[in-house]
RNA sequence: GGGCAUUUAGCUCAGUUGGUUAGAGCGCAGCCUUCACACGGCUGAGGUCGGAGGUUCGAGUCCUCUAGUGCCCA
């Protein structure tokens, strides 16, 4: 505290953030201290926001509530370590940049450093978006690359200035982005050990596949969408007795990669077919049927036709029987050349067969359905009309067209053995709230593949991987060459393997680069090693990991978290984490997600602006972790409210503090207090219990809320009760009572508002302290026992309950004494400040003693000129206030 | 279909281990202005806690069933 305070004569609101977050940032109050050992760290996993998406008012909420943790531990004296992240890795920032520039990658041309891009800022085309060729111009990939950074720096600017305005207390030197140098070379070193290890390996098996965005798509990217299809009932025939056996299908346009039919084994209308064969229409392939458990006896006719690939039980069958594979659709999701006269596809009747498929071939999976019906109709093999359904699709989250099942060669991390090991491990960390754990242990129990971290994209991290190829120049994928650890990061397809001279690439017995770039959770699986340097060894990372919090939303628990934990467990084989608090949804006030495409999207910048910073982190504050929170507005009124209502508050005390008459007090002379300022002091410190405790236990809003009461009590109550006592220094021991009650009162509260009010806390604390109050001590108990004299009023402990109960019945029986005055000039609607000529108390001895000792107080409050008790058995306390006659 | 959560005043939400007449803010109504605050203050009306049953001396708070809503998984 200085000697001197300077309070401004008019307190505003306006144009704190600009001054604070400068000034927060020139003096570096949020660096974190590398040398403080792990038991005086408070570590933060940040969550890097996807720069290409929009900001949105999600952002604002869910990073407060991180920065009002980081802003608490900060202030009971940890090294805060809060990295910020900016996700610009993937599909996001490819799409945007197609969208934005109209272009697409094509990585078969070579780089052109005169390329321009044909817009500049282009309007949203979602076409472009998915890299149509029609509406975009082809480019290269190190073009492609170029423009996508450009991009992200733009993007990643408009992020920057959101998280400085919101006053986020982030250590900006730490900042990282996942396609950075930093975070290139983590994922490539991380991705290096697992192959070391054996916990990566290469595998061509069937994959879920993306046909617009012509990539790979791992189980944590699908949803299940509901979608109109319906029932093609085909005539199949048995070779045996040429009777006809229906096949219901959705997918007809399978039709000639058909290579079985099964039925349940308990189903006795098929299972004398078992063991025989069928033959397909229009194609002639002999087909067998086999009995397996997953085939539904109430699915369609009962039987199904096994394609290469329909969907997942296709793979399963595929797998389970030994079934052979007669693929048709190529990786744009169009029906490929095959011959029916050839060893994949025997048909009986070849001439038939090919001479049907060529009305199919080159056709899109939509088209070829309508063409396969048509031909199916003319040949009379389609039994009756298509029946409608709605049944579940799987999709790529971000995709528009169903998945395909696509065989090709891709980079897995074992997964499917450790599902046990990571349940194990989370429930070793702490969720908050705790119900969101069973989301990441339904969600590992279901998986069903090993995590494929290939993706068949442009813009990412690519693998640190070579193939030699063969004297025929094919590749051999089971022959990779791995980049030396100490090369990386690096980009095969401009670097040159350990041994191999450039001219070797892509020569017959040369090598090859994978061209293929990692899925983006296998780079955000590693925020914590990317934001403590994990690859430097420098030792930061040690100070840091396990990570002390994890923030992030519930949406992501099965890719972000999921794959972290992961992550983590075979790298260090350890948790990443000690908590996770999950931030909930925004919603509207029809209780539906804000969303973009939904059009109820809310821009955070104008209602930062309207009204300011401090109220819109109020109301992010004031939602409990977990919780889907409606966007509000009006909560914001309230937290600017009580920002200009600290201010003013403040400014009161510490003009009293100031006022000449009081400086000149012989302040040394005594250092008791009267009944109702100890009381004052007592609720204090119990508030300080409550609020500390809220806050260890994560529940941020608990802390706000008793700090919000008791500071209204504060305002509405004290203030007006000691008000005279400040100004009136007839009695010196009492005015210094009240005088440094409301100090200590105003100390107090502002540090416990500072994690959530940032600006205006440190506001008010400049015009009366040098240094931050963010940097400044979290009020503790014992602070406040140091201010009370060694005996009270009611010669009790602080910490004993019996003195925190005592004061606040003081409290409560002052403050209903007071309600009574005002509830009574309120009726007679007189001002306040009408004459009161006496206040008669009538009750239990306890209380009307109580209020005894506040009447001096209450006098000068109520401007009331008698005091009459009486003491009685009954428990009901009645107050009567008779007003003066002039009043009347 | 399985699971998680939620249902408390017109609205948004608190209600700790079950214990006296169920809380707050907003909104609403009425009143009060210049000495911290009209970007204000004071006072008031308004719920029996989704529904049914049960445990208990006593339940918003525990148990069972049931309905609505949201989400996760299949």
């Amino acid at each position: 505290m200085r000697s001197d305070i300077n309070v401004p004569d008019k307190v505003t609101l306006d144009g704190l953030e600009g001054r604070w977050s400068r000034a927060w940032l020139e003096k570096q109050i949020y660096a974190f201290d590398r040398n403080k050992e792990r038991d005086d760290v408070y570590s933060i996993d940040t969550p890097p926001p996807t720069v290409s998406g929009s900001l949105h008012v999600g952002h604002v909420f869910s990073y407060t509530q991180t920065d009002i943790v980081a802003r608490f531990w900060r202030m009971k004296g940890k090294a805060v370590f809060y990295p910020m992240g900016f996700d610009d890795n993937g599909l996001p920032t490819e799409r945007r940049a197609q969208q934005y520039y109209g272009i697409r990658c094509e990585p078969s041309l070579p780089y052109d450093q005169s390329f321009v891009p044909p817009k500049i800022a282009g309007e949203p085309n979602k076409a472009a978006g998915a890299g149509n060729a029609e509406t975009t111009v082809p480019c290269s990939r190190p073009n492609f690359v170029e423009l996508c950074r450009e991009l992200t720096e733009e993007d990643e600017k408009l992020f920057y200035d959101l998280f400085v305005t919101l006053g986020v207390s982030v250590d900006w030197s730490l900042l990282y982005t996942t396609i950075g140098e930093k975070a290139q070379k983590t994922s490539q070193a991380a991705f290096l050990q697992l192959v070391e290890n054996g916990q990566a390996y290469r595998k061509e098996a069937p994959t879920l596949w993306d046909v617009d965005f012509s990539s790979a798509i791992a189980q944590a990217e699908i949803e299940d969408r509901e979608t109109a299809g319906a029932y093609h009932k085909l005539r199949f025939i048995s070779r045996e007795d040429g009777t006809v056996i229906p096949i219901a299908t959705t997918r007809p346009e399978l039709l000639p990669a058909c290579v079985a039919l099964v039925c349940n084994p308990s189903d006795e209308r098929y299972t004398h077919l078992i063991g025989k064969s069928v033959t397909t229409p229009l194609f002639h392939i002999e087909v067998p049927v086999y009995g397996h458990q997953l085939a539904d006896k109430d699915k369609g006719t009962g039987i199904a036709m096994v394609c290469t690939f329909g969907d997942t039980t296709d793979v399963i069958w595929w797998k389970d029987l030994n079934l052979p594979t007669r693929v048709i659709i190529d990786k744009k999701g169009r029906l490929e050349p095959v011959d029916f006269s050839g060893v994949n596809f025997p048909s009986r009747k070849a001439d038939t067969a090919n001479e049907n498929y060529s009305h199919l071939v080159g056709l899109n999976i939509k088209s070829a359905q309508k063409k396969i019906t048509e031909l199916l109709v003319a040949s009379g093999d389609l039994m009756g009309e298509p029946e409608p359904i709605k049944h579940m699709v799987k999709f790529y989250e971000k995709g528009e067209r169903p998945l395909e099942i696509i065989s090709s060669d891709q980079w897995y991390i074992k997964t499917l053995d450790k599902k046990d090991t990571l349940i194990d491990a989370a429930r070793q960390m702490h969720w908050h709230p705790d119900f969101m754990r069973s989301r990441f242990e339904t969600w590992t129990e279901g998986l069903n593949s090993d995590w494929n971290i290939s993706r068949q994209r442009y813009f990412g991290v690519p693998f640190p991987v070579w193939y030699k190829l063969d004297e025929e120049g094919q590749a051999l994928e089971s022959q990779p060459i791995f980049a030396k650890k100490e090369d990386l990061p690096l980009d095969p397809s401009v670097t040159s393997p350990p041994g191999y001279e450039e001219t070797m690439r892509d020569q017959k017995g040369g090598f090859t680069a994978d061209r293929d770039v990692m899925d983006t959770w296998a780079t955000s699986s590693l925020t914590p090693q990317i934001a403590a340097d994990w690859i430097k060894e420098d030792g930061l990372f040690s100070r840091v990991f396990p990570m002390d919090l994890r923030p992030q939303a519930h949406e992501i628990i099965r890719t972000w978290l999921f794959s972290t934990v992961a992550r983590s467990v075979v790298h260090h084989n350890s948790i990443p984490f000690k908590n996770t608090a999950i931030s909930g949804w925004i919603l509207d006030k029809d209780h539906k997600k804000l969303s973009k495409s939904k059009g109820n999207a809310v821009v955070p910048s104008e209602y930062l602006e309207r009204h300011g910073t401090d109220a819109v982190r109020y109301w992010a504050a004031a939602a409990r972790l977990g919780m889907d929170t409606a966007f509000d507005e009006q909560q914001m009124k309230i937290g600017r409210r009580l920002a200009i209502k600290i201010l003013n508050a403040a400014k009161f005390v510490l003009m009293r503090i100031n006022s000449p008459e009081f400086r000149e007090l012989d302040k040394t002379k005594t250092s008791s207090y009267t009944p109702l300022d100890e009381s004052v002091h007592y609720l204090l410190a119990n508030l300080i219990e409550e609020a500390t405790k809220s806050f260890e236990e994560y529940d941020h809003a608990k802390a706000l809320d008793a700090t919000e009461k008791f500071f209204w009590y504060f305002c509405d109550d004290y203030l007006e009760l000691s008000k005279i006592r400040t100004y009136e220094l007839s009695d010196p021991e009492a005015s210094l009572s009240a005088i440094r009650t409301l100090e200590i009162a105003l100390s107090t509260l502002l540090r416990l508002f500072a994690p959530f009010l940032p600006f205006t806390t440190e506001e008010v604390w400049s015009w009366w302290h040098n240094g931050s109050i963010h940097l400044s001590e979290w009020p503790t108990i014992a602070e406040i026992e140091a201010n009370l004299p060694q005996i009270g009023q009611f010669d009790l402990h602080v910490q004993e309950d019996n003195a925190v109960n005592k004061a606040r019945e003081l409290i409560t029986a002052t403050s209903t004494v007071l309600e009574k005055i005002r509830k009574k000039k309120s009726e007679e609607k007189l001002s306040m400040k009408a004459g009161v000529d006496t206040v008669s108390v009538t009750g239990p001895g306890k209380i009307v003693g109580l209020i005894r000792l506040s009447q001096n107080d209450l006098a000068a409050a109520g401007n009331v000129s008698n005091f009459v008790y009486r003491e009685t058995n009954s428990e009901e306390l009645e107050i009567e206030v008779i007003l003066e006659q002039s009043q009347q």
